[in-house]
DNA sequence: TAATCGTGGGT
DNA sequence: TACCCAAGATT
């Protein structure tokens, strides 16, 4: 075993963070092995997603759907409410057709190899590397956004991102250990959140800083060099919150596909990333007394969404397209992305009954 | 390759 | 305020 590797299992062993989707580390030195199911559900929510927000989820779904079987077994809505307020629901789309296709077809066990993994729905390189190497011991190269900071620190990559992947991923591959690895992928992405981090890293405490180029060139925190991005755009729109007289809200589904696919929402018009829409009331869905409810903003990863809310009352319970009328009651359990919680809270504030939406 | 796709927290 | 960042995948 090279001489990070062994560094790293060692800082590992003693530093690692206890997180609901492993195992304990008594398990673990027992001969435990983790769970392909929580191994896989935590990784793809934790694609581009805090560790803080995700503990509350896994919690939830493991709970509610202990294996892979259960999850198959539940319906696309039941999960897409579930995963509401997460992000990314395309995530919660492959998740329920991954779990289709391993209970269906693969007799409700998951792939052991990164290329078995890797053509389910929702899993590329990263999740398919990090359930091979963390469940099924597979010396595969793990690359998330810590490990391309700690390996360009470590090997003072001056590549860009993200022209720089297939350089780190190699350098990753080339010292990731045949024994223990999923513990060494682990290891490198909990340095990469606790010691090697954006702004001033803490280097005194890092377990290989002795070999760091990064670190003995001066500036450690310049790395990973990214390419320079893009700004963002701002985008206006309309939402209308139409109430029945007992309290109930007018919601319809989006498209499958798309943003925020899948998911409920109250009747809008037609924003895009790239289109605005229309701010006023005549664009409303159906003919009624729209009142202004004021204006709420939410920002996407590529476009910021202004949104004016439109309210009318006492609207009677009857057929508007293809869409429901939620009851207040299980208004909070739709499956209602942020942006949309926001918008009804607009014209609503209690719809939420005072709870955190964002 | 470049866009698309959420949300929340930190500075 | 305005960025940046977070266990990326898909098209």
């Amino acid at each position: 075993m090279n001489r990070k590797a062994r560094q790293l299992l060692q800082w590992y062993d003693t530093h690692h963070r206890l997180l609901p989707w492993r195992i304990a580390p008594a398990q673990r030195l027992a001969g435990e092995v983790a769970d392909p199911y929580r191994v896989w559900l935590s990784e793809i929510m934790l694609q581009q997603t805090t560790v803080e927000a995700v503990k509350a989820y896994f919690r939830t779904f493991v709970a509610r759907w202990p294996t892979v079987r259960a999850l198959a077994a539940a319906s696309d809505d039941e999960v897409m409410r579930a995963w509401a307020g997460l992000g990314y629901y395309s995530r919660a789309r492959n998740l329920k057709k991954c779990a289709e296709i391993i209970t269906g077809e693969m007799d409700g066990e998951f792939p052991s190899t990164f290329e078995g993994l890797k053509a389910l729905p929702g899993i590329g390189d990263y999740t398919a590397a990090a359930i091979a190497a963390i469940a099924f011991d597979r010396p595969a190269a793990v690359v998330d956004g810590n490990v391309e900071r700690v390996v360009t620190r470590l090997f003072a990559i001056t590549t860009p991102l993200p022209a720089a992947k297939a350089e780190i991923r190699a350098t990753m591959q080339a010292i990731t250990p045949e024994i223990r690895p999923g513990d060494f992928a682990q290891g490198m992405m909990d340095l990469g959140a606790t010691i090697c981090t954006p702004r001033r890293p803490a280097c005194t405490l890092c377990p290989v800083n002795d070999g760091c180029k990064g670190l003995q060139g001066g500036y450690p925190e310049v790395f990973p060099v990214k390419a320079p991005k893009k700004k963002r755009p701002v985008r206006l729109g309309a939402a209308f919150v139409a109430i029945s007289p007992g309290g109930s809200v007018y919601l319809r589904k989006r498209p499958a596909s798309g943003l925020l696919g899948g998911m409920a929402e109250v009747p809008c018009t037609g924003w895009t990333a790239r289109v605005d829409g229309d701010t006023s009331a005549n664009a409303a869905p159906f003919p009624a007394q729209w009142s202004d409810s004021g204006s709420i903003s939410h920002v996407f990863t590529h476009f910021e969404l202004r949104l004016t809310v439109y309210r009318a009352d006492d609207i009677p319970e009857q057929a508007i397209g293809a869409g429901w009328w939620s009851v207040p009651d299980e208004l909070p359990r739709e499956a209602l992305p942020t942006v949309m919680k926001k918008a009804i809270a607009a014209a609503i504030p209690d719809a939420f009954k005072g709870r955190q939406i964002a």
